[in-house]
DNA sequence: CAGTATCCCGTGCGATACTG
DNA sequence: CAGTATCGCACGGGATACTG
């Protein structure tokens, strides 16, 4: 039987038992749009930088080395979209934006955070397994 | 001042005091091409699905759906240059070729499966964000 | 069965310049 | 300051056919 992805229009707050109808293996699953946003380029540092608190655009493109405006800006959308951002503009002079996580973006917090944990922590084994593989590959 | 990112020569049994020379926040981190890695489209799946155990290559084919055999080919040599995944190779006929994740690779699990968990798990949520985001921006 | 070999393409991403 | 507008391209990834 295939699984159906229809926009689910139940109440949100009457638990359905056991029901699980995300399957990032299944092709099809809406749920592998949403992980590939997860897995997006700059999304996990962008989460880990607004995990400090609110920060203004600025603010980001600093912190977060290499990143261009345009791109961010992209990467803001798409989160913003996918609801794990919120976008505060002023219409000062200059203007000013913030950004910040909403309650669904704090939850990423977490395993983005320890994703990024892993590579930081791991970096090295990973590096001289790279140089390993490479030598015997010669 | 610059970090430089040498080659780790230290015997890591014997650990330096806070040391933390990886930022994935810093462009020039290798701990960037990491992350970049485990990120990969298929790379969570992989592991995900290796998780439960060791797997020939068609099983792999088989439960990570939409891949093709090139590109799992080229997900799984990666991971196993990185030092997540060995490939045990039969030589028989027909062949047969088991890939089981190192400990490394087993480290991964966890974090790799909190995500793709969360992606599971929100992706209703997810999908009306998306939809009022869209109607809004009619 | 477990891959390669080719061919090919969308798009994610970057560089640069410009603007309200 | 916080973007947008353009242009351009490498490259990650896919379709198909073939092989030890």
């Amino acid at each position: 039987m295939e699984t159906e992805y229809l926009k689910v229009t139940e109440r949100e707050d009457e638990p359905v038992d056991g029901m699980q109808p995300f399957d990032v293996l299944n092709p099809a699953c809406p749920s592998r749009t949403v992980l590939r946003h997860l897995t997006d380029r700059w999304t996990p540092l962008v989460v880990g930088v607004l995990a400090a608190g609110p920060a203004r655009f600025g603010e980001l493109r600093d912190q977060v080395g290499g990143v261009t405006a345009k791109v961010l800006t992209q990467t803001l959308r798409s989160m913003e979209r996918d609801g794990l951002v919120v976008r505060r503009a002023l219409a000062t002079m200059p203007p000013r934006v913030d950004y910040e996580l909403t309650a669904l973006g704090r939850t990423l917090v977490e395993p983005l955070d320890a994703l990024r944990g892993w590579a930081e922590q791991h970096a090295g084994e990973v590096l001289e397994a790279r140089s390993s593989y490479d030598e015997a590959t010669l």
